[in-house]
DNA sequence: TATTATATGATAATCACTATCAAATAGGAT
DNA sequence: ATCCTATTTGATAGTGATTATCATATAATA
């Protein structure tokens, strides 16, 4: 079974294990999310999403993100310029590199945060949930497009 | 000098040298900014400041903050809630620790990134301008008042 | 198939932030 | 010290992402 199929039956799992109805619109947000390599915005999968359901609403949207943000099951990526970006293969915190330019997001493997979480709960009394951790750069395409 | 007081020097420095004029509304948030230990939003800059001056503006407040971002004098955190906050004693990118519940942000001391950031430039081809690492939970403060 | 709680679609409301523009002023020239 | 002008300010309208509202539609169970 592909990684993403896998990503894409534990989101509907959750969804049933929870007493949420499985509409076709829930589950196209979900696949998407679990298929999703590159970040996507809510715009973006809505307009994924509308080749195949042109009735689709953008408020149908943002309530299944949030749904399946709320049973765990997909990362949200706040920026200042104000447009979430949502992670379904990895649901859970972890290195990114932004391009500041095309605002391309790529996974950064690292796994050694654990320890630094550790010292941070001894030593300011916080009960850590989770964390994150941005690179912000200028990527390889954009660098080749467009001297600095 | 108070460390505050060299940060507020500078950022006023910054603002001569680039031709901006010293106005009173100008220099009472490079005041605050330099001041803050709590990152405030704009908001709370803009509250603090209608004490001294009963008719600022929330604009001004806001066109100060971004032109002071723009010389690099202060540091600028999103969150997806949507709500900016800002950092002027450390206006470089650093890790900080965030309570989820009443929104305090309090800085981390960790000089250890300079290596992260060199291994990724080298293998994603990211030239890489800053990063930014947010660990999130609760408090002790927050922990106290209300057991989880 | 009927029932009912939940979900959807359409759209208005919200909220942080930005743009606009007339009036005010900082800072150099006189 | 006063004048001049580009810049800044205050007031407010506009923007764009997100959320709330509510009538209609539908999934899930009987």
């Amino acid at each position: 079974m592909a990684d993403f199929e896998a990503r894409f039956q534990s989101i509907v799992e959750k969804l049933k294990h929870n007493n949420h109805k499985i509409t076709p619109q829930r589950l196209a947000v979900a696949k998407i999310l679990a298929l999703s390599k590159g970040h996507p915005s809510v715009e973006e999968i809505y307009e994924q999403i509308r080749d195949d359901f042109p009735t689709m609403s953008l408020a149908t949207v943002y309530r299944n993100v949030i749904l399946i943000k709320s049973l765990g099951e997909v990362l949200e990526l706040g920026f200042p310029d104000g447009r979430n970006r949502y992670d379904g293969n990895k649901p859970y915190s972890h290195p990114h590199v932004v391009c500041v330019r095309c605002k391309k997001i790529m996974d950064w493997d690292f796994s050694n945060l654990k320890d630094m979480t550790k010292r941070i709960s001894e030593e300011t009394g916080f009960k850590i949930l989770s964390h994150r951790l941005d690179f912000f750069g200028i990527c390889q395409d954009c660098l080749g497009k467009n001297a600095i």
